[in-house]
DNA sequence: GGCAACTGAATGCAAGTGCATCTATATGAC
DNA sequence: GTCATATAGATGCACTTGCATTCAGTTGCC
């Protein structure tokens, strides 16, 4: 005999996987309706200005935002391309490299903010109390 | 001016994310563990199991999936080349197809289900009480 | 019937992802 | 110091995804 999941189980993962996705899709159509990169990029503007002068390496980012290694690699060589982070040498580790923001990764990470914000205002604010807010990111945090 | 989300809002953003991914990961690496398809196509095959005889039209099925055209194009090819589906003439209409369950599409199905709903008892049923379930699933309902 | 507009489905191409592997450097045992 | 092992990061290859387009067949209008 097997475990099976009761309906509140399977009610429950099919609720938080189509919230997840358009929660996701509605935050990325806006993006890119806006000329601007996808949320991805965000993140990681966002820990390098977190990080400021002294910069990140990769694999700081990797495990903050917990991407895959090769995914991380690539997202900051897309970046790069982009000329949002500059790489500079690690010191003390002849193996590693350091990420630091760019003028131009300051700026585009300013201009991605207003139109994140906004859709989290529209998909997440406005559907939702404080409180119920409150109430599901307990709940959620279980699961994570 | 601009809105700005307020930290309850942001919150609930990151671990909406954090537990979908979650999740997806652990049942997918469950899937794979057992040498099974990935989570899209049990989807498939359940909504063709439900089917029936009839079978699906592609466009139900990226309907009830809420996949985009291509995307569910390619995927039933795959499931096609796999031998888990087969394609036959929509009566009535030329332009169409109609996809209908395999054997062998059954039959994965059913090997994958114990898997899946392992990993649902597991990630899920396991960390948060039936009444917990029900009131995330009502405020995440509010998001999708 | 003939033709424009539409619909169901597939596909060429560019870009992204996963996996395994590779290179270079670092560290620890001896 | 030397060698085996471990770690940081990049990359070749196959596969998947997104976008735009194409192809085939249908529908409505005249």
């Amino acid at each position: 005999m097997s475990v099976t999941p009761d309906d509140s189980t399977v009610a429950l993962w099919v609720r938080l996987t189509r919230a997840a996705a358009a929660v996701l899709a509605g935050v990325e159509a806006r993006l890119k309706a806006a000329g601007l990169p996808p949320l991805g990029w965000y993140d990681v503007l966002w820990e390098l200005e977190q990080a400021g002068e002294a910069g990140l390496r990769p694999m700081d980012v990797e495990a903050r935002l917990l991407l895959p290694q090769y995914g991380n690699s690539r997202l900051l060589a897309r970046l790069r391309a982009a000329g949002l982070v500059a790489f500079g040498p690690a010191k003390g580790d002849g193996r590693g490299v350091v990420v630091t923001l760019t003028g131009d990764g300051r700026a585009t990470r300013q201009q991605m903010w207003p139109v994140y914000a906004e859709a989290l205002e529209a998909l997440v604010a406005a559907r939702l109390t404080p409180a119920e807010r409150a109430a599901a990111t307990a709940l959620l945090a279980r699961l994570g």
